[in-house]
DNA sequence: CAATTTCGATAGTAATACTATTATTTTTGT
DNA sequence: ACAAAAATAATAGTATTACTATCGAAATTG
């Protein structure tokens, strides 16, 4: 993995990149998860592909949920990384907050600097999965533990941005967090539920509708 | 429950609402949902509840998850029902949407014309648990079965009040499903996640916020 | 090369998500 | 009012899941 990317210690027992193993763990584990969806991933399952067992997963990470959050966390980091890259030497904040929403909100792509080999599987699962690892009883638990110390930083940097170019706007976290849902709503919906949306897998029109949304909002 | 909510007949075994027994399962099951969280709730527990057995509830939802969805697709029908008191016999467009956002948005008050006692409740299971009815492999079956079109048709009316407002505004769907889901995840944030938003339960904001983004977008 | 950690193999448990059976109660049509 | 039909309660049972425990073998490390 590389070594920008930081995910946070409270989710796993053993780091899964201190090994051989903990590796196969993480890459056969994104395409598991992708394949089955979450409700039908199990460790067990996990363990056949990569011919192991239930116990060696378990001594990596507590349970399938906290596997989830990993493979999110890790996401939110590559993201992270991917918005300082498009941020840093650019000197205008207007350009900055663009470039930022682009990160956010466009396709991933390997020609983008700073690519990472599992960004694309592990959007999907986000897009898929993340409803699910947010919302539930533990997420106050979660939260104490710096769980979504990645995702919240994103969204308090671009926010930043925001304020900076527009002080008068009275929401600016609220406006970052929603184009960052939506962008993974819209594309959900695309697949399954195309008349929710006026996006398509072809004609992509999220990261468009996010710099309309920006655009308009904002007064500079 | 009230004769003009329909909830779509592929989403029960037995009509729930046409027995005592039934009535109890749905009241109980809010009740026990968002007491537990999806994960918790098991038909077990609820039949123990009602002082009933797993058995007798099997014979009017298929599984626990069909009865998360009926419950989804019973708000969204109450929904439905607010949209039409809320627009019928006001004849300007513009106030149309305005009313419209105002229901989508708003916190539910029981000064509402068409108020309905459940619907505070199954917003909140609405809030918690929709990503989880949403993002399933499953998702594809059942839109076929015509689950989501209560929620469908909401976004569609709505989403014409956009067109016929600005006929250049490319993704009217997009806008529609946008504010709704947003309305959703922010109020979820404001609870569990406050550095993600600028509205709280105390001073909500996120009607305010999704009227000033139509404002803003839609030029008429 | 001895000590320690890590892993694989196996076993076992409590809970969940159902299905099946049958006896009893309730509802319904006449 | 009563027989027939439907609905329910009580009970039992199964496959799967989500773990925990143990223990000997293999690999790593100091």
């Amino acid at each position: 993995m590389n070594i920008s990317i930081q995910v946070s210690a409270t989710l796993y027992l053993k780091d899964p990149t201190s090994s051989e193993i903990g590796l196969k763990i993480l890459t056969e584990g994104i395409q598991l998860m992708q394949d089955l969806g979450f409700e039908a991933f199990t460790f067990k399952k996990l363990a056949q592909n990569i011919q192991s067992t239930e116990a060696t997963i378990y001594r990596y990470f507590e349970n399938k949920h906290y596997f989830l959050l990993y493979l999110i966390n890790w996401y939110w980091g590559i993201i992270s990384y991917r918005l300082l890259l498009a941020t840093t030497n650019v000197t205008d904040t207007r350009q900055q907050l663009t470039n930022s929403i682009a990160v956010l909100t466009g396709l991933p792509d390997s020609s983008h600097p700073g690519y990472i080999a599992e960004e694309v599987q592990l959007k999907q699962i986000v897009i898929q999965e993340s409803g699910k690892a947010l919302h539930t009883k533990m997420v106050d638990d979660e939260n104490q533990n710096g769980i979504y110390l990645n995702y919240k930083a994103i969204v308090s940097t671009v926010a930043e941005l925001v304020k900076s170019i527009d002080p008068s706007f009275p929401y600016p976290e609220m406006l970052i967090s929603n184009l960052i849902e939506n962008a993974n709503h819209q594309r959900f919906f695309s697949v399954h539920l195309p008349r929710l949306t006026n996006t398509s897998p072809e004609q992509d029109a999220v990261e468009a509708f996010s710099h309309l949304i920006i655009q308009k909002v904002l007064q500079s």
